[in-house]
DNA sequence: GCCGTTTTCGGCCCGACTGTTTTCAGTCG
């Protein structure tokens, strides 16, 4: 029987709903599906255990049926019901979903009229010209679904945060300097954080609407026109990714951007929110459902923060919108105050030449201190790593010592001599206890071997957690975003296991990694483990990643008082010199 | 399929754009 994890039951509802939606199903029932999905993954306990037990009762959201079908498919390994769905449809046709263009319905005709069961059949039809012919499709229809079947190939369609950051703010500055904009703003995923993005939302408050959708599409490195309405346009850049544009009055701009912000499922729930007062939300106004004798609110609002307040909710910072409990905790009056960029004092794990990195030790305390830090953490990799020219035991001897003299330069700036020491594949250190010691600090991280399975991983890197001279755990699950999937590992574990032993998770906020997942954060941090914010900077260009890395770690509700590189030299010499044991 | 101090049945968030239509369905966010 195959592992059931938390992903399996949540991706297992995603793809009952998507079948449903082939069988043009009613569309309350696969959003119900939907819904429950979203419930398994933000669910707050060992949802897995519970359906195993069929003790499912009392989840919102998950009703009888959900929970007949998640019990069966985590007691047994499948589900019937599921099998009998995948049955109807050729297996190629999921990937009919990624055309922008085509939806549920669209596939399903494509599928039953003419037989279409992957893109390649798709691409065939379409250029045989008997797309065309279909009722409800045309010769535009077959030509755009032939345009996305090339845009599909040639970009995967999402971009890393930080990729996509200089493109967002050049945009972002142009639009500003427009005579009829008052008002600009990158919103969608990009303004939330989220660790890749599918496009950039831009939104405008200005007098003239339709100018601004067609100075839009005319900006420089526009490489093809997807939309252009009066309100409304998208484009494409040189790079594939598509940038939207909305076009506002001044008036409407606060509920555009709430709106445009999302999540969807924040935004959903808020108007959820707005109903149960009486009250209709949408883009544009916040106003009396019909009927209702409740005053008109919308004069005094001119910024999200308005919204909110008139809903009677505290104001939810972007990075929190994603409907995991942020709601809840507005109207208690109980989130949290998170990190700022200005919050964090030093920072930890960077490389130099000695390793792989591509800048001297020299290099990077020298910019660490001009990015106005007061600390820096080196930590080169250990001799196991020797892909990447990591230190022995004699290199790291000098290294100490190398540290220890430019220390004694007064460059504004304090280094501590550290290792990203391997975590071996049974467990073990890549040096032994003695020459720990002799660091200020020491990371652990997995490089290799990758190909461990969840329960030997978790065990692996435990065992490394347990080490008394382990200060924190590097890049917890080795992912890079959009190229290699997470190994396997029970972040539950490895959570209670820091807690236990005071070892500090590192976010590593390397562009690539963002790694732990924000998803993660809140609960670490409510078991009392501290974060450590670190770039993994291999050149002094990286250290500015650290800007992201505050904003992902902002999306996993943390707080200055979370993260150890936000406090000031002294207290982090303090508490680096305090046995591990007795850190808190 | 889920939910309920109005409801165990009848609701479930909503608007813009496109292409195909001649008043609207599908897709997207």
């Amino acid at each position: 029987m195959p592992e059931i994890t938390r992903d399996t039951l949540a991706d297992t509802l995603d793809e009952i709903a998507l079948l449903l939606e082939l069988k043009g199903e009613n569309p309350f029932k696969i959003r119900a599906y939907r819904n429950g999905a979203e419930v398994v993954r933000s669910f707050d306990g060992d949802i897995v255990a519970r359906a195993i037990d069929d003790n499912l009762k009392g989840i919102k959201g998950i009703g009888d049926a959900l929970q007949d079908k998640l019990h069966e498919l985590a007691s047994t390994g499948s589900l019937e019901f599921l099998e009998n769905l995948k049955g109807a449809f050729p297996p190629g046709l999921f990937e009919l979903f990624e055309i922008q263009g085509l939806g549920p319905k669209k596939i399903k005709v494509l599928h039953e009229k003419l037989d279409v069961g992957s893109i390649a059949d798709l691409k065939e039809v379409c250029e045989s010209g008997r797309v065309a012919e279909l009722s409800g499709f045309g010769k535009k229809t077959a030509e755009k679904i032939l345009a996305a079947i090339e845009n599909r190939s040639k970009f995967a369609g999402r971009f890393v945060l930080a990729k996509v950051a200089e493109s967002a703010e050049a945009i972002r500055s142009v639009l500003r300097d427009h005579p009829a904009v008052s008002r600009v703003e990158v919103a969608g995923s990009y303004r939330r954080a989220k660790e890749t993005v599918h496009d950039l939302d831009f939104l405008v408050a200005s007098s003239d609407p339709s100018e601004l959708t067609a100075f839009f599409t005319r900006l420089e490195g526009v490489t093809e026109i997807i939309a252009r309405g009066d309100t409304k346009a998208s484009i494409r850049l040189e790079n594939g990714l598509q940038c939207d544009l909305r076009a506002v009055s001044a008036a409407e701009f606060p509920f555009a951007l709430m709106y445009f912000t999302g999540s969807k499922e924040h935004n959903v729930a808020l108007r959820q929110v707005a109903l149960q007062q009486g009250l209709t939300l949408n883009e544009y106004h916040l106003a009396p459902v019909d009927g209702s004798e409740r005053p008109d609110p919308t004069p005094d609002i001119h910024e999200e923060r308005d919204i909110y307040r008139e809903l009677g909710l505290a104001y939810v910072e972007p990075e929190l919108r994603e409907n995991r409990g942020e709601l809840e905790a507005a109207d208690a009056g109980e989130l949290p105050r998170l990190v700022d960029q200005d919050n964090l004092r030093g920072t930890f794990h960077c490389h130099t030449t000695e390793s792989d990195g591509s800048s001297t030790l020299e290099e990077m305390a020298d910019a660490a201190g001009e990015l106005g830090l007061a600390y820096l953490g080196i930590a080169d990799h250990s001799k196991s790593s020797f892909q990447a020219r990591g230190l022995d035991e004699d290199r790291l001897a000098a290294q100490i010592a190398a540290i220890a003299t430019l220390n004694k330069r007064d460059a504004g700036i304090r280094v501590f001599a550290g290792s990203e020491v391997d975590i071996l594949k049974d467990g073990d250190l890549d040096f032994d206890d003695d020459l720990l010691a002799q660091l200020d600090y020491c990371v652990a991280s997995v490089h290799l071997p990758l190909g461990q399975d969840e329960k030997t991983m978790t065990r692996r890197v435990i065992r490394a957690m347990e080490n008394p001279h382990v200060t924190m755990l590097g890049h917890m699950t080795g992912r890079l975003l959009l190229r290699r999937d997470a190994y396997p590992i029970t972040h539950d574990k490895i959570i209670d296991c820091a807690a236990a032993t005071n070892t500090i998770i590192e976010l590593n906020c390397s562009s690539m990694r963002m790694d732990m997942d924000w998803r993660w954060w809140r609960r670490a941090r409510d078991k009392g483990v501290k974060c450590s914010i670190n770039p993994d900077a291999h050149h002094v260009r990286q250290l500015q990643s650290l800007h992201f890395g505050v904003r992902i770690a902002r999306k996993g509700w943390l707080r200055r008082e979370d993260i150890i590189n936000c406090l000031p030299l002294p207290e982090v010499i303090q508490w680096l010199e305090t046995p591990k044991g007795q850190r808190s």
